[in-house]
DNA sequence: GTCGTATTGATACGGAGTATCATAAAGCGA
DNA sequence: TCGCTTTATGATACTCCGTATCAATACGAC
């Protein structure tokens, strides 16, 4: 496990620090002029010290009452857009709200530890290029897919 | 793309029939002992109906109101119930509710088709062996993951 | 500092999904 | 077929996640 390259080549599978997410992000708001506001701020120091993914709730939880007022709406248009533009990543869960966790923007694949959050990301989708290969000799076109994986890292296995 | 075939061997592709989906279900209802009420029928019936994936409140909607009276919590504990047994499957999307599809239980992967609602199934996850082992190599330890595929069929194509 | 624009907060709302509990129906054994 | 036990259902009300609206505010370019 590396340091990030960018871009990931095709099987390459490395972590992501928290601090590698913000900087890259940091850097991807300059490039687009969006503001960095003091609401903003405070989020996304959150989201960089969250240890494990969270939930949009937690967010609101924390940061309407400890960090001064920030406003519900406000918390969820800003998951929203680090959603939409691809620097989290929805965690699909039975029953459960549904929780995020820090991601770089692109075609990427991830594992996310449910423990502690690490997350490693994994370039490229060789791995299903068989499975692409052959729905299409049935005439299915592709035209986006899921993949998520859930398990515990390394570390957490020992406990 | 042939009848189904039980269990599915690795690789294999093929379409759910909604009349095969049925008789299946129907099968395991009265292997495990499960009443087959007037509700559960309703709901099987509209279900196996449906021509594409489907979402909770679009059979409250019909239910509710053409069929007699049948209550929001029952389509829910009938919904609820098929998706932990692996007879529907949730199809994840960004911002509106999740829709169902059916499926068969047991590891299976599935494409679907987001106009008509066409479902692949295929088995096994040979496909990402490659990816498993890394992960492996990396100390992580896969306790679930998902995979799910959109696109169009090779009928919906052509419109 | 001033100004135009994007963002925020307050408020209130909508909608998905669920807890509760009395009633009704399914299925089984006699 | 009748009754009995068990399970499912319906009515009601409620919780909670997420969002629309819009006036007020903060950003940052000049």
């Amino acid at each position: 496990m590396t340091t990030l390259p960018q871009p990931l080549t095709k099987g390459e599978l490395v972590s992501l620090t928290p601090q590698h997410w913000r900087t890259r992000l940091e850097q991807a708001m300059q490039d687009e002029q969006q503001r960095m506001t003091r609401t903003r701020r405070l989020v996304l120091d959150w989201i960089t010290a969250a240890e494990a993914p969270f939930s949009a709730e937690t967010l609101v939880d924390d940061l309407t009452t400890r960090q001064g007022i920030i406003s519900r709406p406000t918390i969820y248009r800003a998951v929203e857009w680090l959603r939409r533009t691809g620097w989290i990543g929805r965690i699909h869960h039975d029953g459960a709200e549904h929780t995020y966790a820090r991601l770089l923007p692109g075609h990427y694949h991830h594992a996310v530890c449910t423990a502690c959050g690490l997350t490693l990301v994994f370039g490229g989708c060789d791995l299903t290029q068989a499975l692409l290969h052959t729905l299409v000799a049935h005439g299915f076109t592709v035209q986006g897919h899921l993949l998520e994986l859930y398990g515990h890292c390394a570390n957490c296995q020992q406990t």
